[in-house]
DNA sequence: CCATATTTTCAGAATCTACTGAAAGGACCG
DNA sequence: CGGTCCTTTCAGTAGATTCTGAAAATATGG
């Protein structure tokens, strides 16, 4: 096997990887996966998968598959071998495109599109309420209005960044020390 | 009751930050809780949640607790009443400031600290290591600090964020659509 | 097509997380 | 103090998630 601190420094990594894949709601072993991929130097079969990470055919199938579909790991075919090989995505910055992209797609566009819908559903009856509700419609709609505007803010902002690339981000912080400080 | 387009906006809206909340490592409970006390125009007790989010006393105390250990609520005392109340944060700007604050915390320092001890245990072994081995270790170090120099780089850009507020984040786009486009 | 290699699926088991409810622990007041 | 009101704790349980392993499906090559 590799040396002690090559082997150590694997199994550090792919360990914490994983603990924080799972504090951010993505299974562990999943991000465990991720993580050996990441520091793999070749693309790696899914016996390699079980017997590195000790999980079950079924579960590195699943986890890998998911990893595909997040667009964070590829399928790779060999020439003369039937097994499927995987390889991961190793620009640090286009796996943070893939992730926060795949993210705001599938957990912030419903709760802003919630909250539209809060908003609408509350313009279109206040005209009939009185008093005490009408003060009450004008609360919520402010506070919709503010959680929908932080949203598209920082919507905006990633957009920006995508774009740019990292050095849109250097960019963008050596403006920012220039022109607030 | 409320009148039918509140409650409803209101029901919609908690059931989704809870969802939301779910997905992103938080308990469903505590994100509704969250959402309750964020539209709610006065503060909240905790049988006023365990009536309307249906939760037992024991799981509203934890959870309230949580929240107010995140500091995203605020404990509130009212003279001649013995309960007390909690109260949200209602910036929707400085919500983000603590839980990106309090997230980074929790689990982005952990995997930094854990990279930059990866890193060091491969820089005191490479010198005694021979040829395969040792292009191993390169590309070891080569990812580690890739994914280093990433979180470096987000880090910064929120510190700069934070400390200009919502108006340095209008200022950046704008600034980001002329320089860049 | 058959034989073989490989991947996918999924029911059930194991594990982890969140919740309840009751008991214990303050705090406050007369 | 003793009584009352309120909060916290926590053992047990309910519920959700993840994992296994074997069977079914699919692919490949002769």
């Amino acid at each position: 096997m590799l040396p002690s601190a090559l082997e150590a420094s694997e199994n550090l990594f792919i360990r914490r990887w994983g603990e924080m894949g799972a504090s951010w709601g993505i299974s562990r072993t999943m991000a465990e996966i991720h993580a050996l991929l990441y520091l793999s130097s070749e693309p790696l079969c899914t016996d390699d998968v079980m017997e590195r990470l000790e999980v079950s055919r079924g579960n590195a199938s699943m986890n890998l598959r998911q990893l595909v579909n997040w667009g964070l790991i590829q399928r790779i075919h060999r020439r003369g071998d039937r097994k499927e090989y995987f390889d991961a995505e190793r620009d640090v910055w286009g796996m943070f495109d893939t992730i926060t992209r795949e993210r705001r797609r599938r957990e912030v566009e419903p709760i802003v599109e919630t909250i539209e819908r809060c908003q609408a559903m509350i313009e279109k009856e206040k005209a009939n309420l009185k008093s005490p509700a009408k003060e009450q419609a004008e609360v919520y709609l402010q506070r919709f209005r503010a959680m929908l505007e932080f949203f598209e803010s920082m919507n905006s902002m990633f957009n920006l960044l995508m774009r740019t690339g990292p050095e849109g981000l250097k960019k963008i912080t050596g403006l920012l020390r220039k022109t607030m400080k």
